[in-house]
Parts: structure tokens; sequence; C-alpha cells
RNA sequence: GGGGACGUGCCGGAACUGGCAGACGGGCCUGACUUAGGAUCAGGUGCCGAAAGGCGUGUGGGUUCAAAUCCCACCGUCCCCA
């Protein structure tokens, strides 16, 4: 009988209805099972899947069915990130509504996720612009509001012209300072926004240690936080007006020879003196026309101007200019700093050109602290020293050692904040480059900010029964992009909730990273009504045991999660230190020319296509194989062919039929058997390590080895039984659908494959009688010997010497050492 | 400038704790089957060499009986932060 052909196509989709039909992947709370949570980054429905997409996606998805076969009960959502500017960009340009667009689009990409055959719990999906979804964004927003962690404040903030909207420092990339989003520079703005006080948990956020994150997270999050420790310094102009200052070096406190505020700075108007006012005028003019990317750039050389104005340095009186310079931003720290020109680059550069005085207060030392080469003079110096050393001009600290280390592990800063804090002068502090995260958007697609502004009253949430607060859909745009809520006729418009008098909506939405700092929490219950979500959902799901997604949400979407779990934790409503306890990235997949894929290049892999050519299952395991997962690669179109290979190869042998009974040799079947348990052992550990490409190479090496061994009449055997049976539940959660087919209608194994558990290693199975090993001679293989297993080192060590190879190069010499690693190698040395 | 990842055949990539470098796949070569092959199957394939053998994991040094793996210096690529 002719065998029939592998068709993926056409089981594929039979068994897609049929999984779904039977709800094959409904997770429910089970007690009577370990839970795991698998979640993997939420889509933006952008129109189409991409490769990068399925790169994400379907790793993760056989990691979860693998971790459903070893008996817990997995559950792993999907949903869609659904507010965002593309939407409104299409209605701008297109004249599509922005909720029409995103559910179109949600619509076909359900199909494309379901052609993946994922085990996603499509009764769990949550849509992040639903208004079910959304009331409890807002809701979340007025118990931060209620907590004092969101707050409204008047400042200088990131905009982005092409947006039009303001943006997050975190959306503010690249030496040019562009949008995260189109990559437009920013702009400065003056305006009133709302914040999250994301500050507040600096600290806590900088604690790893209940995570299981790869280091690149870890120390992208550390340094974005940026946590330094020093001293906060009160220096008092000679009117006695106080400028506060912090600094990370104290101990160079007496080598401060002037002060710099940002032009901005409000002390400025006070202190400057008539004769430098025009100057002074001058330059804020020029800085204020000036962006903060040229204020920064490292090119641009440093300018001042003098105020006419002088301070007092605390510890020493001395009586100091201040200057004002643009490199000094009132956004950060106090917008004002001390200048010790002997041990800081930019203040030393900043001294020379406007002739300011240098005195170095650190003098290199040598171990036993004698000054060495050179003995640092401000005025022959040509560069700042900024090692440690030992404290001179530093009255009463002078002769105090000061080392390379930052912080309090530095003795002379130690030293020196323990001096200020006895005189009442600074102390100790800890700054961080951490800021508040900015949520407010001045775009129509996102949640509305549920707060309402009165005249008499001021800023109040709107009262959470009245929730959601509903974008209104009969909207206009403008051809400028701004939103259309500012202009709509009637919806800002309500009624003050603490008063009744008139009053107005904010008309900014929120960041679309708060939709997604919890949708980790909606896939507990989407529809549930009383509650962001269930508890009892909660308590048994959560946290997230594994997480997959993209390294570039590291200081993005990563850190938002956290922190909006730590704060809902403080206001009683998550539970434990973090959401995601686990977290695996996935690397990008390249265009076929290795560069990044891109409409203008014409390297976009489209996914749909390669699904009809070559099936599903074909697709998720090249995209496991071609590369190591976390490092992704360049695309081959000629390497898809060969994994398709393997999978036809796979159907060929499991659907030939076995004629009579096994006719290999016992030694045949032993070997078989061990190959198959030693391939397993190495794929359950390939599988707990996301290492999936090297489980592929094992299917495939498993099935050369399955093949010859039917050749060679294993077929109709016990162990070819146990073989074909362990290759499929090895192959289910790779490619579910073939495994399905072969397991259910070929070999007629009961529905379904995919509820089976993970087969056990036969330890004694795996075990070999017979190993080669090699023997060196001076480092080098000279020739191999065969021993049993378990041989001891005088057996292994005689069996080495009198290997042919070996003995031609020993030469009836005596051998100086002979070391042998039982099981590994021997290594002879003459 | 700071931080991180990395550098292995023609290509993608393997190599667990230092122990046979190049698994697995692609490509290429040879052969079989075939009217045909861009299908399928079998074999070969790091480099030099007729062979013995030598050389090989970015470069140079070091530790070791033994280094892709550990240490030092350098070169190069990519990512993140300024």
């Amino acid at each position: 009988m002719m065998t029939r052909p592998y068709e993926p196509q056409k089981i594929e989709k039979k068994w897609q209805e049929k999984w779904e039909a039977d709800k094959l992947y409904r997770a429910v709370i089970d007690h009577s099972r370990p839970k795991h949570y698998a979640l993997t980054m939420l889509p933006y429905p952008s129109g189409d899947l991409h490769i990068g997409h399925w790169y994400a996606m379907t790793p993760s998805d056989a990691r979860a069915r693998f971790m459903r076969m070893r008996g817990y009960n997995v559950m792993f959502p999907m949903g869609f990130d659904a507010f965002g500017l593309p939407a409104e960009n299409a209605a701008i340009r297109h004249g599509v509504h922005p909720k029409e667009w995103t559910y179109k689009n949600i619509e076909r990409m359900r199909k494309q996720l379901r052609s993946m055959g994922a085990m996603f719990d499509w009764e769990r999906e949550a849509i992040s612009s639903d208004p079910e979804y959304y009331r409890w964004t807002q809701w979340f927003f007025i118990q931060l509001y209620k907590h004092g962690l969101a707050y409204r404040a008047l400042g200088p903030v990131d905009f982005c012209p092409t947006c039009n909207t303001t943006l997050a420092r975190e959306q503010v990339q690249g030496e040019d300072r562009h949008c995260e989003r189109c990559g437009t520079p920013v702009v400065r703005k003056e305006l009133e926004q709302w914040f999250f006080r994301i500050t507040r948990y600096a600290e806590e956020l900088l604690d790893f240690s209940p995570l299981d994150w790869p280091e690149k997270i870890r120390v992208a999050q550390t340094n974005w936080i940026g946590r330094s420790e020093g001293a906060t310094v009160t220096f008092h102009t000679e009117q006695g007006d106080p400028i506060q200052i912090f600094t990370t070096r104290p101990d160079t406190l007496w080598g401060a020879t002037f002060m710099v505020l940002a032009p901005e700075h409000p002390l400025v108007e006070k202190i400057t003196t008539p004769e430098q006012r025009p100057a002074v005028e001058q330059y804020r003019y020029e800085a204020s026309r000036l962006s903060d990317i040229q204020r920064e750039a490292k090119d641009k050389e440093k300018t001042g101007v003098f105020t006419g104005g002088y301070a007092i340095n605390p510890v020493n009186g001395a009586r100091i200019p201040i200057w004002i310079a643009d490199y000094v931003l009132m956004t950060y720290g106090t917008g004002a700093i001390m200048a010790v020109p002997a041990h800081d680059e930019r203040d030393f550069a900043f001294a020379r050109k406007y002739h300011l005085p240098v005195i170095p207060v650190i003098q290199p030392v040598d171990e036993q602290g004698h000054p060495i080469e050179p003995i640092l003079d401000g005025d022959t110096m040509t560069s700042a020293y900024t090692g440690g050393g030992v404290m001179i001009n530093s009255g009463p600290l002078s002769g105090t050692r000061v080392t390379e280390e930052k912080g309090s592990k530095n003795p002379g800063i130690m030293a020196t904040i323990r001096y200020l804090e006895e005189k009442g002068i600074g102390h100790f502090d800890v700054s961080y480059r951490l800021r508040d995260w900015l949520i407010s958007r001045q775009r129509y697609w996102g949640a509305p900010i549920p707060m309402i502004y009165c005249e008499k009253c001021g800023w109040n949430p709107v009262p959470e029964e009245q929730l959601p607060v509903l974008l209104p859909e009969d909207v206009e745009w403008k051809p400028t992009g701004e939103s259309p809520l500012k202009f709509h006729p009637t919806w800002k418009y309500t009624t003050c909730p603490q008063c009744g008098g008139p009053a107005e909506r904010e008309t900014d939405t929120m960041d679309t990273f708060m939709c997604s700092s919890w949708y980790h929490l909606r896939y507990l219950s989407p529809h549930y009504d009383l509650y962001p979500f269930d508890p009892k959902e909660y308590d048994y799901w959560m946290p997230v045991d594994t997480y997959t997604g993209g390294s570039e949400h590291a200081t993005m979407h990563l850190i938002y999660t956290r922190f909006f779990h730590k704060a809902c934790r403080d206001m009683g409503i998550t539970k434990g230190p973090e959401p995601m306890i686990q977290l695996r990235n996935q690397g990008m997949v390249l265009g076929a020319d290795g560069e990044k894929m891109s409409k203008s290049r014409g390297n976009v892999v489209a996914p749909d296509d390669l699904v009809e050519r070559y099936g599903a299952d074909t697709v998720r395991a090249y995209l496991m194989f071609f590369a190591r997962w976390e490092h992704g690669g360049p695309w081959s179109y000629e390497g898809i062919e060969g994994t398709h290979r393997w999978l036809r190869r796979v159907w060929t042998l499991f659907t030939t039929p076995v004629s009579g009974p096994a006719t290999a040799t016992p030694e045949t079947l032993r070997t078989l058997r061990r190959k198959v348990h030693q391939t397993l052992r190495s794929v359950t550990r390939d599988f707990e390590n996301f290492e999936f490409n090297t489980i592929i190479s094992s299917l495939m090496e498993l099935l050369n080895n399955l093949q010859k061994a039917f050749d060679q009449g294993a077929g109709g055997s016990p162990e070819w039984e146990e073989a074909v049976d362990i290759y499929l539940r090895m192959l289910a959660p790779v490619c579910p659908h073939i495994a399905e087919e072969l397991w259910t209608e070929v070999l007629g194994k009961p529905y379904s494959i995919h509820v089976q558990s993970w087969p056990q290693v036969d330890e004694e199975a795996t075990r070999e009688e017979q190993i080669t090993i090699p023997v060196q001679v001076n480092g080098k293989v000279r020739d191999r010997i065969t021993v049993p297993v378990d041989a001891d080192e005088e057996t292994i060590k005689n069996a080495a010497l009198e290997a042919a190879g070996v003995r031609r190069f020993l030469n009836g010499k005596q051998p100086r050492q002979i070391i042998v690693v039982p099981k590994r190698m021997v290594s002879i040395v003459i």
C-alpha cells in the first residue's frame, strides 16, 4: 500500500480546529497540580504578524508545552496591547477610525496567531483598548493618585514633534535623543504633566535577588537607575541664600574654586551684579534657544558666564565665584554644582578656559602613603587627577586616605561626610539617575486619564463607580495630529466630583506602557467586573513563572511592570516581591542578508507565506534550530528546506508499515534504546535551559539513528515501539501537529499526544558498555583505545601503553607521567 | 567615554565541570534511482600534503600533562547607556 504524503496544510488546520473545539489548552485552577504561568510579551496589533513574533512566541510555546507534559498545570495566555499611535496615524492618513483599524487588525492577527498552533488559552484573551480593560487601567491610576504615587507637575519634558506628544525619558533614545517610536529628535517643552513616582522604588528596584533574570537586563536596569552615593552640601551666597548641591566627591570639597548654576536656576536673577547682567541675560537667552541635545553634546565647547556673585565654601570659608553654564541642566540634580577643577575633567577644562584657580586637594601616594610624582600643582597641571591618594589642603581632614572606591566604600569620602554632618553643613545622600515616569500623552487613542479639573477644587479623580471614562467615538482629526479630545464639543465638560460645579476632564491619555504594566493580571480573569482580577485566580496563578520577550524593553516595560507590581503590593492589591520570576530574552531574526529586517531593505520574511509553503511545524522547528535563541541570527531560505526535509523524513519513516517481526540483532536493539534514552536526557535538559537549537539537532540525529535501526530490521520490536513513542512525545512540543497526526491517526494511540506525560529517562539504558577514548602523547592524540566503560585506571593505562600508535612514539622509552581520566582520555608525557 | 555580549570550516551553528574541535543543518562534490530532477536515497567534505605527518577556534603572550573554554594585552563586530 502507498503511504500517504506529508500534507502539513491539511493536518495543521484540522488539529487546530479540533484542539480548540475540545478546549485542549484551557487552563483552569486545579489545586491538585503545580501551576506554571508562562507568559510571552503581548503584541501590538500592527496588522500583520511578523517573523519576530513567531520567533518570540513559538519557542516559548514549545517550552510551555514541555512544562505541561511534565505535569504542570500551564497557563499560556495571549492578548493585544491595542492602544497606541499607529492606529491614530492611520486615522489621520487614511481616514479610518483608530478603533476600526485596531479591531480589524486584531481579527487578522488572531487568525495568524492561530496558525502557529500554539497552546494559547483564548478564553483568557485581553485587549487593552476594550473598555472592560481600560476601566481598570484608569482604576489603577486613581489608586496610585490616592496613594501619592501619581502627581501632576510643571517642568521641562521631552516632546516629539512628529508624534505630537510628550514622552517618558525612557522613550527618548540615542545620542541625538530621538523618539523611540518614530526616530524624530525630541524637543524640550515646559508643560504640566502627570507622573508616577517610580523614583520612590529606585532602591528596591535594584534588588534582583528574587529574580532569575538575564545578567544583561539586570545590568541595564541597574545602570538606568544609576545609584550613586555622596553628600548633599549646602553652600550659601554672600547674601545668605542657600544653594544645595549633590556631589559624589565630597572629599574634594576644599578644592571647590567656583560654582556653576544652570542658566535657568532661580537664584541667578538675584545674585547677578549690575555689571554682569547684560552678559548673563545674553547667555541665558542663547541657552534657552539651544536644545538639551546641543547643550549636552560632548564635542561642544563648554561655555559660561560669570554672574558677579559669590558663594562661601562652607568647609573653609573661601569666597568663590558663581558662574552659569549651559552644561548644567536644571532638570538634573539641583541645577547647581560645585566645581573642583583639580579633580574633575569638565571642571578642569572650564577653569583653564576662564582662568579660574585650580587647587589640588588629593595627592597621589604610594602603598606606604608617601607622595609620588607628579606632585600636583594647580598652576602646572595639564589634566584633572581623578584617582585616589591622600587629602591635602583640606584643613582638619588633610592626611585622610582616599581610595578609588565609590561612595561609602571610600574612607576619605566617609570621613568627609562625618565631618560635614558634625558641622551641620551637609549629609550623606544617595542620588539616582532614574526619574519619575511621565505618563501623559497628548493623544486620542489611549486610556483617558481619569481626572477632573475644577476651578474651585483643583484636580480630583473621577469617582470609581463612574469608570470607565469612555473614549468618545465621534471625533475628528486636525491635520496637525493634535488630539481630538481637546477639541471635542462636549466630552471634556463635566461636573466636579467635589462641588458639583462645572469642571473639565483631563484630555490627555495614558502612556500605553501603563496598559502593559498589568496585562498579566487581566489575563487571570479578563471579564471580571468587580476588580481588575479575580483574587482566586491571582492566588493560584501568580507570579508569572516564565516570562519571555525582547531585551529592548529592559529599561521600559520591564522596569515599569516591576514598579507597578511593587506599588500595587504596597497598596494591598498584589502580593510578593516581583511579578515575573524567570525572564528569558530571544534575539532577533535578521534578514537573509544579515541586516535588520525592514521594508525599505526588502529583506522582510513573511511567516504566512512560509506556513503556506512548509506548514507551521517546519517554521516553528526552523526558528528553534537556526540559531541560539537568545542570540538570533540571519534567516536562510535554504536552511528551512533542511528542517522541512527532516520532518518529511520523520513522516516517511513513521508511516512506513512494518513488514513482519523484527529481525534486528539484540545489539542493534540495545544500541537503539541507548540512543533514545540518551537523546531524551539531553532534550529534557535543553528544554529546561531554553536551548532549543540543540533540541532540534538532537532530534535530527536520533532520526538518523532510528532510520538505521529500522533498515537493520528493528521495526516490530518492543524497542522500536518505545523509540517511536518517545520520539513523538519529544517532538510534540516543537511540532504539535505532525506529532498529533502520527500519534493519533497513524499509530492509533489515544488522543491527544498533548495530554501525554513527558517520558522518563531509563538511566540503565543510557549506559555504554564499551567506550573509545583518545590517548595523547605529549599533548597530541596518537591513538584511540576501546575499553569497558567501568575499566579501572590500571586497565586503561595498560591498554593505552599497548596501543600501536602510542608504542610507535614511546619507542621503548619509559613515560615520565601518565594521566588517566576515566571515561575521557589518557595523556602520556615522555 | 562607560557597561554588556561576542569572534570556531564555504555558511548557520555544536562542543555539559579545562579532556577526541567542527555535532546537527545548509551549501558543494561523487554515485544510485530516473524520460527528467530544483524530488528521494547512499557516500564524501576544516586547511596543507602523494603519504607519513603537520597546521588549525580573531592576534600575541601566559598557566596546564591537556585551552575554543582559564589569565594578561591587543584587534574587530554587535547591543545598551552617555
